[in-house]
DNA sequence: CGACTCGTTGAGACAACTCAATGGGTGTGG
DNA sequence: CCACACCCATTGAGTTGTCTCAACGAGTCG
């Protein structure tokens, strides 16, 4: 990818957003681009935090180890997210993230990073913003784990995951190939084969059509209900 | 409690520290004290956010509903936390905070604290540290709560809870009054009656002792050695 | 066309939930 | 000072729902 298209990709992302032009080229003067391929790992759980990394293109996944030793995903990243916010300020990486689709990134090293943060307070307000929606994001998740019911679990992942890594078609919202049940089941805590099952009782209701490596929501609407019983007070 | 004693305080927090004369004088200035009585509720979820507040004195319980209704307790926050940086540039509060004991804090409106960060590095940095140990605790919490085995769940709740709301005694980790195994079940997202037999399980082995509005750890390494069964890797 | 992988489905086990009843502290009023 | 009532915590029995494991089906690739 060249350097114009990457910068002005970065550019349209929550770090880069109302930046003066002189912040934004301080960014981009200290940033290094950096290219992973499927499966390559950006950064290990428990790994020194050495780089911040501003996705331009690609898809990764975040996980975590649990305490039984399963393998967590906690988000996926997608172009216009900063990896990793919870980083930010401590020694070391708090997740694994690994690249699910040919991916490029804009890389700064912790230490001039933090340096531009302090010189520029449009920038450290960018990133206070996106800690605090990172942080709530993550409340959030935690409150919905809590829940008895399994199809609440499961439609709430579901509409996390279209989110973070879906895209809207004729149809409904496609989540596509890196991104399978597997990522369902593990963001919701649960097994494959309940996540199987109950993506079949829905297919039968026609709330979602679901296949081999891709899934599509059918019926957002109805998802939505499920994962919120009562509509959100408020 | 008098302002000199209040600001004493303050200063001993993430969010002053390391902070320059100048820039704490600042803060102070722009604070208001204010009290609270247990029960009473410094802000609602889904309410307009207006305040943030620096809890000085007592403890205080964040609570979010979920899709199920239930309340769920997600943190205890004891003197020297900042009240609640998820909200910090979000136009609403993610979440309940009710003081469990007399409670007392510094407040800022919104704008102002906002105004303060932008003109002083020094508070933005402390600020998003504070965001990125949030979000990572929250991460952390996320992950537990995938584990199938109940347990490991309950054991990580009490650490947490003991960190957040303990004082250190002779016979180990004493956890008071205001909080009790309802709040355990209720971050754990178990029942009252499960918390309650694993707890008898847990004092007949002697890892606790448990009571009538009173609970204290005395094996803090077998209950951590529970929440964690293969130490961590790095 | 056959081997392989991914997804579905079924039967049985087990663990946590629901609900009800009992036990034990604590505080109050006689 | 004792007895009662109240609240919190414990325990038990039955039910439900998810997990485990195994076999089957379908789609994909060579």
């Amino acid at each position: 990818m060249e350097k114009g298209v990457l910068s002005a990709a970065a550019m349209r992302s929550a770090l880069f957003s109302q930046l003066p032009a002189t912040e934004t080229s301080r960014l981009l003067a200290a940033s290094m681009p950096r290219q992973f391929q499927p499966g390559q790992v950006l950064f290990h759980q428990g790994d020194t935090s050495e780089y911040l990394y501003q996705i331009v293109a690609g898809l990764v996944r975040i996980t975590q180890i649990n305490s039984e030793g399963e393998q967590i995903t906690l988000r996926i990243m997608r172009p216009g997210d900063l990896c990793c916010v919870a980083a930010f300020r401590q020694p070391s990486y708090p997740a694994t993230a690994t690249a699910i689709e040919d991916t490029t990134v804009l890389a700064w090293r912790v230490g001039s990073f933090v340096a531009l943060t302090q010189q520029s307070p449009a920038i450290a307000d960018n990133v206070v913003c996106i800690a605090g929606d990172r942080t709530r994001e993550m409340l959030q998740r935690a409150t919905e784990m809590t829940g008895k019911c399994i199809a609440q679990r499961i439609a709430a992942s579901l509409l996390r995951l279209s989110a973070q890594a879906g895209t809207a078609t004729a149809d409904g919202i496609h989540i596509e190939s890196p991104v399978t049940r597997v990522d369902l089941a593990s963001m919701a805590g649960l097994t494959y084969f309940t996540v199987s099952r109950t993506l079949s009782a829905w297919q039968k209701q026609g709330l979602v059509r679901s296949g081999r490596h891709r899934l599509t929501i059918l019926d957002m609407a109805r998802i939505s209900e499920i994962a919120e019983p009562r509509p959100a007070r408020g």
